[in-house]
DNA sequence: TGTTAATATGTGTTGATATTTATATGTGTA
DNA sequence: TACACATATAAATATCAACACATATTAACA
């Protein structure tokens, strides 16, 4: 059994950048349009410094890129096709819902019954 | 701009499991097979309670499945497709790499140099 | 040049989560 | 039943990331 350290280098810090909830909500609100940091800041709610301290994050991930336009800096989104991964990582998550605490037994406790019977049988 | 909330209740609980170097290692060098905790302790050279709390995890999420064989329990893959999902976002990440901190100008603060020509110009 | 708006950065606090330590639960076997 | 092994849970601690406050930087404009 193989644990490969290198290949996750890039997947770890991606996973971390896109699994917080204002972060997934500024790129996903970010659409294919380009949008400077105030309307973000307005369509979210959030305080000014958090929202220029995800979009930092954001950047730096390569997931959004900014350029400026006058007074402004408009970010957008880096590449489309990262939103068709996302939306295959939530079809996957429909389609395989996670379990329930209490799925059958007592109480959501692993290990058995002491039924003899089963050589093997499914754990909470 | 929209900013939906609902799509985010199954994603980023999802995206937060995955995104745990320990948890993907567990989880990719599962594979297809189905191994005993104590493979998976001496594969990864976690401590014991430290193992058997990220495959709670991993469980819950219904990202593995767990199964009693005798006096030991088995961890196998929910599914795997999941691995083909993780290996797309590879992909894009290794086709768009994060840019570096200084990108051609001296630091690698935001905001440009008063360069009076650029009406729009990437940023940092 | 001074002022104001837009955005970024530095710092400290706080909350979440990973890890450890100690212990319990469950299983096979002598 | 008693013991050894496999795994889970509880509680304590450590680590890290999000957020707020204050302040700096940049740009447009009077």
């Amino acid at each position: 059994m193989k644990f490969p350290e290198h290949d996750q280098e890039t997947i770890i810090p991606a996973l971390k950048v896109l699994g917080e909830p204002n972060r997934l909500r500024i790129l996903c609100g970010l659409g294919l349009e380009c949008r400077p940091v105030t309307d973000i800041i307005n369509a979210t709610g959030l305080g000014q410094t958090n929202v220029s301290f995800h979009l930092r994050v954001l950047r730096e991930a390569g997931f959004v890129r900014a350029e400026r336009r006058g007074a402004f800096i408009y970010y957008c989104l880096a590449d489309a096709e990262l939103l068709h991964i996302l939306h295959d990582l939530k079809r996957w998550l429909d389609a395989h819902p996670a379990p329930v605490a209490s799925e059958g037994n007592q109480d959501s406790r692993l290990a058995g019954r002491h039924s003899a019977a089963a050589k093997t049988k499914e754990v909470a």
